[in-house]
DNA sequence: CTCCATTGCTACAATTACAGTAGCACTACG
DNA sequence: CGTAGTGCTACTGTAATTGTAGCAATGGAG
């Protein structure tokens, strides 16, 4: 296990603008990266344990997300697969109080 | 101002599982969803207002999103706008840690 | 009333992202 | 060697997003 990390695989929406949370909302606001920060808030998990815990997810954007998230800081890939940086646990204790929310939310 | 509701416009991928949190997670991971919460955070804001805040997002998208949020019960029209519900602002409020994230993130 | 500006919202075509399946290259182990 | 597991990619079809233009309704001058 353990490959190098992936190069930039596309454009932050709200970079441009000089305003790190525009970039932050739009990174976070791609489809399955909540999840996945979500899915590696405990102990690090296999591409593919990953993508069972994502609901199947297709590979294509689950590596496409993971490259992402790599090179933003948030995961990293080490010996026992993929799992959260300092910086990421920090961003993914942010949205802990979303738990409770979503279960008071109910829809 | 003030029209009515819109209908239900997409499903909620993770609502099948019967989670919450993952349904939450789907709907604030579509694509301007986390940036129109931030941007209503203050004052409501008129439809063409809020697309200017948004760095002049599509209103095809726009509308989309604040059906979805309308329906979630996040947001609502009233004669200033749209702005949060209470629960909506509750919501938001969470994010509002992200912030400094953000700032200390830079990337 | 007529003209004009603004509101929320929609139609449509082009583009992009995503979904789903299959499979590769590599490593470890028996 | 054969098997199983890993991270990762190619490919095609489908769905979502983009960008532009414009509509119907409302309200305020003139």
């Amino acid at each position: 296990m353990a490959r190098q990390a992936g190069s930039s695989p596309g454009t932050i929406r709200g970079a441009r603008t000089g305003r790190p949370i525009m970039a932050l909302l739009d990174l976070l606001g791609r489809r399955w990266c909540l999840r996945i920060l979500w899915e590696l808030r405990g102990d690090p998990l296999t591409s593919r344990a990953l993508r069972a815990a994502c609901d199947e997810v297709s590979p294509t954007v689950l590596q496409t997300r993971l490259d992402e998230l790599r090179e933003a800081g948030f995961v990293e890939l080490g010996e026992a697969g993929y799992g959260l940086t300092p910086l990421g646990r920090e961003l993914c204790a942010t949205f802990m109080p979303l738990h409770r929310f979503a279960e008071k939310w109910r829809r």
